[in-house]
DNA sequence: TTTGATGCAAAATATTTGCAGGATA
DNA sequence: TATCCTGCAAATATTTTGCATCAAA
């Protein structure tokens, strides 16, 4: 049913697809041009965006569009939950499994077409909670813990 | 504990706040400002940024950052979970009972300093499900449907 | 009066897009 | 060879901030 747009599998989309895959730290498209330019110096910042964005419509990565201000790309495609800390930005995976219940009991109750959901936890990861310098809810822009 | 700044409530800062509690829409900072300027022409966006920040630092309204994009300002403050429609943004209440047992289990499991949660679905809302535009993942900009 | 708040404009961030040339299938 | 993709730069979009002035307490 779904008609696939062709595509070609470039060496900017495969290095971008590796990376994001071998990387758990959810990053963001700034972090990731900055590692595949580590490899490929004359990637450009829009190339990393629009390969990011074809991947996820491809279902090869996960866009997390609900940490934060910044989005990050998830290579982790099992369903599973995040934690997120408030004041670095950084993202984790949470302890805790799957409960796909949810959905058929919003489904039951709502007249939306029901199409997922995400459970996201915040808190102070055990870095920032020993800094000395106070939740101020600014500069939650890059992760200053990688 | 906690060392309030003083705050002065000014004209601007009530109608905002009383605008945010008669709204059940989730409303933008744009889509705020537009509402409040039918009252106040001369009001700032920058103004409504500022203010919709210190209402959510004092606890008066709650700012989602887990809908998409575009922040979005709730002011009801009773604990609950979204229902977002990933074809034209709009943001309602979810049909779900508040399930504050996770945060025990988290807490538990990590050594995150565990602040609270988010849970939000994703679906298609009626009017979108019932249009005929594809859902091509873009122009989720604005609410089509207020 | 004191000093927090406003309006305005400019800056800072984050993401998207037009286009001409390059690479893939 | 057809057309998808890239680099570059400019354009958007969203949010923040500096500053002179205004106004709440």
């Amino acid at each position: 049913m779904k008609t696939e747009p062709k595509s070609r599998m470039t060496n900017q989309r495969r290095v971008i697809l590796e990376l994001v895959r071998s990387l758990h730290t959810h990053a963001t498209a700034d972090e990731i041009h900055r590692r595949v330019r580590e490899r490929m110096p004359r990637i450009s910042l829009g190339t990393v965006y629009r390969n990011l964005e074809l991947l996820s419509a491809q279902g090869l990565v996960k866009k997390l569009e609900h940490t934060g201000a910044q989005r990050r790309y998830d290579g982790n495609l099992n369903f599973h939950y995040h934690l997120r800390c408030v004041q670095c930005g950084r993202v984790v995976d949470a302890p805790l499994e799957p409960m796909p219940q949810f959905l058929e009991l919003v489904r039951s109750r709502t007249d939306f077409d029901i199409l997922g959901y995400e459970l996201e936890f915040q808190g102070l990861c055990p870095a920032c909670r020993s800094s000395i310098q106070p939740l101020d809810k600014k500069g939650i822009k890059e992760d200053t813990h990688a």
